[in-house]
DNA sequence: AAAATTAGGGACATGAATGTCTTTATTTTA
DNA sequence: TAAAATAAAGACATTCATGTCCCTAATTTT
């Protein structure tokens, strides 16, 4: 029984719910501005699954730091510029959501967990960090749209 | 600027604070167990640095899990029995504490992600993902403890 | 100019995780 | 036997992320 369970290992959400709606839109967003279309609300929240007016206010974060561009009116909606997408790293986006409450994580919670003052997952926490860092921070927007844009990745169910 | 700040990586605490608290209690009652001490609820709170009524609800659900026992009464507290500390893993103590809430959680919170049905994120996500599992749940208790009491690691601060 | 369509923004609502308080139960000590 | 020390348990409080509502601003269409 508890090896079954144990097979699933609890993962707590790496990113909080609106960075997730923020990565999920923005891919929304640059795979239809890559086909010339402008993205409304209405239709990311449809297309990713997400609560509408929830969504709206990361895509405003995300329209601040310049990450996508805005318009209103009728036929506005969202986009992200051409030469952007493959500029912009998965690590701008949830810097642009979670704003500056950046820091280096202790997995058991000590706040000043440090090579010279470890907790004691540290050293075999670290690997795994920096793993996830790197990804991070070397995936960009666009590495990310093009499985969608060829139907091999999905942003909802 | 930018550069600066994704230096540090924005990583959502893995654990919930109650597993946290969970597995830096039971570190700490393991290693008062080695030297046959049991560890009061008191003196616990202050060595991890814990709201102690808080600690008490994490400690009770290890107690009712057999990952601690209890003893009520002066001179009581909570131990960890010998044998148990190598064969307890850290992936217990979180699934104790976290209950059947047991999945593996996609990185951009589709509720359907999988090798079939990946979202983007999925196959760069899963090295990261994999490596952690192999951690936490090949990590004894013990494996944690020995830092501790040789003056390695540290559970506060 | 008026109406329709879209994003922006503030205020409020909800829910879950975290944290506290108080009382009870059990055991040991005096 | 009484008192002290300890964990157990339930009820309550607080905080924060998440989510909703409603009105405003800007743009396009009619």
């Amino acid at each position: 029984m508890s090896l079954i369970l144990c097979f699933n290992l609890i993962i707590k959400p790496m990113f909080s719910k609106a960075c997730e709606y923020a990565i999920r839109a923005a891919i929304f967003i640059a795979s239809e501005s890559e086909r010339g279309r402008r993205a409304s609300l209405k239709d990311i929240a449809r297309e990713i699954d997400s609560p509408e007016a929830f969504t709206a206010k990361t895509l405003q974060k995300l329209s601040r730091s310049g990450i996508i561009v805005s318009t209103k009116g009728a036929h506005g909606g969202f986009e992200v510029k051409q030469d952007m997408a493959t500029k912009i790293k998965i690590s701008e986006i949830v810097l642009a959501i979670d704003g500056d409450k950046v820091y280096t994580r202790c997995s058991l919670g000590l706040h000043d967990c440090s090579e010279n003052h470890p907790c004691p997952f540290h050293s075999r926490f670290k690997p795994v960090r920096n793993g996830l860092k790197e990804i991070v921070e070397n995936t960009s927007l666009r590495d990310l749209t093009s499985g969608l844009v060829s139907g091999d990745t999905f942003l909802k169910i």
